[in-house]
DNA sequence: TGATGAAAAAAATATTGAAAATTTCATTTT
DNA sequence: AAAATGAAATTTTCAATATTTTTTTCATCA
């Protein structure tokens, strides 16, 4: 991208290396706002501050403080964790997630734990690896305006799609798209997924 | 959808049930048509037949020969087998796909084999089914138009992402999108890894 | 200094006309 | 009769432009 430089002031600021707020917390914002279709003034009324503040949050040109963080971890259901990391190598990051380091996604533990196994939010997909406890099973059916996929690795889940029911076993996949959609773990023992949604809901 | 119907003929062939060429072969076609860019007419003319014929092969609306099969499955580079499946359960194998029935797409195996873990082609993405036998290599690096992600179920897979080398392992995720790519299994066992690309290229 | 609010810039969203692709179907071929 | 063609009719896609919305920038305020 070619910038144009008016000044010597903005010349230098162009220079400095971003200041990455220990991760890009900033950009983590944008993609949660943009995955709600939101735009800067509807988050920004929200969190009752200004757009512009917002904008340069979200650019990571400007810190947030650790409210702003609880806030925004609240509105999106996400834990506070979830906007730090503490990745060793930054270039690995940008492509790999290890086994051990995924990021939680899960608010309040309640049969499903989600973590996610893309290094970053945005891009055209979700990747998530979900564990369903036993017992666990999804209130009530529910439709999303996205297409999903899934892939059993261990235990057994029951998903209904449309209300017809089917067992799915590790190997099994899945896919479905619009359709009305419920879950339960009927087994003695964790069922792990994993899970793909495009495009991505958080 | 609404149907505007003009003479009687027309009402008795829109009442009949669409006849499934075992599968649904002539969908399939459309979609890696389709996931080539290529027109009705540019496939067509390589098959040496007509655009009408190939449109209607396309929306199932009439069967094509064994030979046309063959030619197709050739020009895909996939097993003529990828395009019959037995189904036991129709509603089921539009969303199901069970651990022993996916269909696979490796044509002359080599090292990797692969096989579909979506119901059927199109959609915005495809989940595939990938074993990399020990010393199975990628010959050359690649870049594709593509956003793709993978999480390794078994064994242990090296791959390049830019020149950059990251040894994966089960549990292990990634993602990336517009980078060169190679890999190479390293180990002494099969690779096993869940890969995830949007768009489909199959 | 952190944050605001308004002007400037950029991006997304419609509109439209033209071109390309697809479907339909009467006719030809086998 | 069934299979396949080719051309007309229809639908879809694409590019160009105007409009509106969203985002960025930055002078100024608390």
């Amino acid at each position: 991208m070619l910038v144009k430089i008016k000044h010597d002031k903005k010349v230098k600021l162009l220079q400095k290396p971003p200041l990455r707020s220990s991760g890009k917390i900033g950009s983590d914002i944008r993609a949660l706002r943009r995955s709600r279709n939101w735009t800067l003034s509807d988050l920004a009324k929200t969190l009752g501050r200004s757009v512009g503040w917002l904008s340069q949050v979200e650019r990571n040109v400007s810190e947030l403080g650790l409210d702003d963080i609880r806030n925004i971890a609240r509105l999106f259901s996400l834990p506070v964790t979830f906007f730090f990391t503490d990745a060793a190598d930054s270039n690995e990051a940008a492509y790999i997630v290890r086994s051990g380091t995924r990021r939680i996604m899960t608010d309040t533990p309640k049969g499903l734990a989600e973590s996610l196994l893309s290094p970053d939010l945005g891009g055209a997909f979700e990747i998530v690896h979900s564990v369903f406890a036993p017992g666990a099973a999804c209130p009530e059916p529910f439709v999303r305006p996205t297409e999903e996929a899934g892939y059993v690795l261990e235990g057994s889940l029951v998903l209904f799609i449309n209300a017809a029911r089917f067992e799915l076993n590790p190997g099994d996949s899945f896919r479905f798209s619009g359709e009305k959609i419920s879950w339960i773990n009927e087994g003695a023992v964790n069922a792990v997924l994993i899970w793909v949604i495009a495009p991505p809901v958080y």
